[in-house]
RNA sequence: CGGGGAGUGGCUCAGCCUGGUAGAGCACCUGGUUCGGGACCAGGGGGUCGGAGGUUCGAAUCCUCUCUCCCCGACCA
C-alpha cells in the first residue's frame, strides 16, 4: 500500500521559469523529475514508476521476437575507430580517458558492440536470424538539450539489432519490428503515425519513424488526410500543380536585363511582374565529401523554383555529403563568378558526374520541361529572362531536392497534403552490411561459402513515450496518462484524513483495489481537500476516488481525470468499475 | 558555434539604473482556529546575492574575467 503521507512526491505550485513546453513544466511540477544539468535529469518516485511501466511493456513485446542483453556503457575507442565513427560522430560523443591514458567513450548507440559480438560468435547460417536487444542508458552530448526530457544528453533507449543471412531475412526482421512497435505504442496509449524516413548518410535501404503529433515536436511530418501517405519532411515528396509557361520575349533566347538592387526572389518577381514560380532560385553550397578516410569540400549548386526551398537532407544524400554549408562570397566568385542575389545557371562549368572536379549542378525536378524562366546572370544587378533548362544550361543530376509544402498533392492520391509537428518515439532501419562488412563479420551459408550478415537496427526512446503522452494529454491543471503507463492506476483521496471513519473507509477501498490488481496511491495526507484534489489533478494518475461526504451512505465518487467527469458509486463496486474503465 | 535572455532562501520574483546594515508571496517549523478545489492568525528557521578579481571608506548594485542555465538558429541514426 502506497500512502502519500509517507512518500516523496515534491509537487510545485509554480513551474520553474526554465520550463517552456507543457511536458517539461508538468514533469517538474508533479515531482516526476528534477534537473541536474543541461539535458541531465533525475527521475524521482513517480517518474521512475512510469518509466518502469513503459519499460515493462517494451520488454514484454520485444521478448516475443528477440533476446534481451545488457551491453557496456563504456566502450574502447578502438572499436569505434574500426567502424570509422570515432571521428565520424564528432562532438556528439562523450569521450574519456582511463588512468593509463586509453581513450574510451560513453555509448551513444551500440552497433559496434553488437557487431563485435556477432563477428566473434556467429559462424553459420544455422545461427541466423538473431534479434538482440537491450534497454540501456545512452549518452549523447547534444549541442542543445531542450524541452525537458524531449532532447537530453542522457536517456534510456531500447535498441535492437537483427542479423540475417540475406536481404529477404532482413525484410522479415524489419517487419517483425514494425509490428511489435505498433503493439508497443498502442499499449502505451499513444496516438502515433508511422512515416517514411530518411535513411541518412549511413546508407541503408529502408527506414520508418514512429511519430507522435505535438507542437513540442522537432520534426515536420507531411501526411495525406486520406491516410495513404505519411513521411518525414526530410523525405517527403508531393505532386505539383502545372505551371503556365511564360511567353518568350525578343528572339526567345536568354536576354540580359538590368535589375539594380533586385537581389531577392520577391524583388525579382515584382520587377518582372511574374510569380516566384517563374523564377529560378539558385542555392550554392560547399559539400564535405568523405573519400575513404579523407574528407574534402566540393562545390554543389542547386536550382529550384523560386517559391520552393532546398531540402538539405535530400541534397546531402544525393551528393553523398556529410555536411553542407553555404558558399562564402569568395567561393561564389570562384565557382559562379557572381554575387549572392544574382546567381544563375548560365555559364557554369558543370560536372558531368558527381565528384569529377567541376561544379555539381543539381536541378530540382520541378524545373524539368519548364521554359522561359527568369534567373540571375551571375553578374551584379543583372538577370536573364527567357531561360530554358536544357537549352540554355545543363546539369549533373536532376532530382527531387525540395521541401514539400502544405497543400501540394499527395504523391499517392493527389489530395492536399498536411504538415504537422511531431516527436519521434521510435525508428526502424535497414542497415545492411555497413558494420558487418567493415568489422569483419562473416558466416558460412549452406554451400559453405562465406557471406556477410545483413543488419537492421531499431530504437525506441523510453522517456519520449512519457513526454509525448503528456504533450497529448494535459490541461491547465496538470496531465493524465493512460493507465498502462501511469505511475498508479488510481488515487484514493481521503478528503479528511483526520476523520478515523473516512481513513478506515479509504484504506478499505484502496485495499480492495489492490486486491483486484490495481496500482493504488492512497492520499492519506493531513491536508485540506482542495490541496489533495489539486495534487491529484496534477500528477498524471488517470482515475481518482474521493472518499468523503457520501461515504457514510456507502458511496464514493469516481473522477475520470481526462474527461473531468465524475460519478457516485457504491463502495463494494469500486473494483468492478475500475475493471470496466481500464478494460482489465 | 552564432544571436538573445537569466543567475538574489526550496519555488516565483522585487531590489541593481542612481553603491550605504538583503526583501515580498508561496513553501517549511511551532501554536491556535479551520477542513470538498492550492485556508487564516500569531510566532519562527533558512540567503557565500553563481564564482574570481578589481574600483571604493563601503559592492547584490559599478568594471573585468569566468562558470552555469534557458530560448532562437546551426546541429541531430
Amino acid at each position: 500500500m502506497h500512502r502519500w503521507s509517507r512518500l516523496f512526491i515534491p509537487t510545485l505550485r509554480e513551474a520553474p521559469a526554465d520550463a517552456e513546453v507543457a511536458s517539461h513544466k508538468f514533469l517538474l511540477r508533479s515531482g516526476y523529475i528534477r534537473q541536474l544539468g543541461a539535458g541531465i535529469y533525475s527521475y524521482l518516485f513517480l517518474g521512475q514508476r512510469s518509466i518502469n511501466k513503459i519499460v515493462d511493456i517494451v520488454r514484454q513485446e520485444m521478448d516475443t521476437i528477440g533476446q534481451e542483453f545488457l551491453l557496456p556503457t563504456i566502450h574502447p575507442a578502438e572499436l569505434w575507430e574500426e567502424s570509422g565513427r570515432w571521428t565520424g560522430m564528432g562532438q556528439n560523443m562523450f569521450r574519456l580517458q582511463d588512468r593509463k591514458g586509453t581513450w574510451l567513450c560513453l555509448g551513444m548507440t551500440h552497433e559496434e558492440v553488437m557487431t563485435d559480438l556477432a563477428r566473434k560468435e556467429l559462424r553459420s547460417y544455422k545461427q541466423l536470424p538473431q534479434i538482440w536487444y537491450q534497454i540501456q542508458t545512452k549518452f549523447r552530448d547534444e549541442p542543445r538539450p531542450k524541452a525537458g526530457l524531449l532532447r537530453v544528453r542522457q536517456f534510456i533507449m531500447k535498441d535492437s539489432y537483427s542479423f540475417d543471412i540475406d536481404a529477404a531475412g532482413l525484410d522479415v526482421s524489419y517487419t517483425k519490428h514494425d509490428q511489435v512497435y505498433r503493439n508497443i505504442f498502442t499499449r502505451c496509449g499513444l496516438s502515433f503515425v508511422a512515416v517514411e524516413a530518411d535513411s541518412g548518410a549511413m546508407g541503408g535501404s529502408q527506414s520508418q519513424e514512429f511519430m507522435v503529433y505535438t507542437d513540442a515536436g522537432e520534426d515536420l511530418i507531411v501526411s495525406c488526410p486520406n491516410g495513404d501517405y505519411a513521411a518525414n519532411l526530410e523525405k517527403a515528396t508531393s505532386q505539383l500543380a502545372p505551371i503556365t509557361e511564360l511567353a518568350p520575349t525578343g528572339d526567345g533566347k536568354p536576354e540580359l536585363v538590368h535589375t539594380p538592387g533586385k537581389a531577392s526572389i520577391a524583388d525579382v518577381a515584382e520587377f518582372f511582374q511574374i510569380s516566384p514560380a517563374q523564377d529560378i532560385k539558385t542555392v550554392a553550397y560547399m559539400a564535405e565529401v568523405r573519400d575513404g578516410k579523407k574528407a574534402r569540400w566540393e562545390p554543389v549548386v542547386a536550382f529550384l523554383r523560386g517559391d520552393h526551398s532546398v531540402n538539405e537532407t535530400k541534397l546531402a544524400g544525393l551528393v553523398k555529403a556529410n555536411e553542407l554549408r553555404p558558399m562564402v562570397a569568395e567561393e561564389l566568385e570562384k565557382y559562379l563568378s557572381g554575387p549572392a542575389g544574382y546567381l544563375g545557371p548560365i555559364g557554369l562549368k558543370v560536372a558531368k558526374s558527381l565528384h569529377d572536379g567541376d561544379v555539381s549542378v543539381i536541378l530540382d525536378k520541378s524545373l524539368e520541361g519548364r521554359e522561359n524562366m527568369v534567373a540571375g546572370a551571375n553578374k551584379l544587378d543583372y538577370h536573364f529572362r527567357n531561360v530554358t533548362p536544357g537549352r540554355d544550361f545543363t546539369w549533373t543530376i536532376a532530382a527531387d531536392i525540395r521541401n514539400a509544402l502544405e497543400g501540394e498533392g499527395c504523391p499517392v492520391c493527389g489530395s492536399p497534403l498536411k504538415i504537422g509537428k511531431a516527436v519521434e518515439v521510435g525508428h526502424i532501419f535497414k542497415l545492411g552490411q555497413r558494420y558487418t562488412e567493415g568489422m569483419g563479420s562473416r558466416v558460412l551459408d549452406p554451400n559453405g561459402k562465406e557471406v556477410i550478415p545483413t543488419m537492421g537496427c531499431y530504437g525506441i526512446g523510453i522517456e519520449r513515450i512519457l513526454t509525448a503522452s503528456i504533450e497529448q494529454n494535459n490541461d491547465a491543471n496538470g496531465f493524465w496518462l493512460p493507465p498502462a503507463i501511469a505511475p498508479f492506476d488510481v488515487v484514493v483521496t481521503i478528503t479528511n484524513a483526520s476523520d478515523q471513519n473516512l481513513l478506515a473507509a479509504g484504506t478499505g477501498v484502496a485495499e480492495a483495489l489492490e486486491a483486484a490488481g490495481f496500482d493504488v496511491l492512497l492520499d492519506d495526507r493531513d491536508e485540506r481537500a482542495g490541496v489533495k484534489f489539486k495534487d491529484a489533478d496534477l500528477v498524471g494518475i488517470p482515475y481518482r476516488i474521493n472518499v468523503g461526504k457520501k461515504t457514510a451512505e456507502g458511496k464514493v465518487e469516481m473522477v475520470t481525470r481526462g474527461t473531468a467527469s465524475s460519478e457516485d458509486i457504491a463502495i463494494a463496486e469500486v473494483a468492478n468499475v475500475m475493471r470496466v474503465k481500464t478494460g482489465r
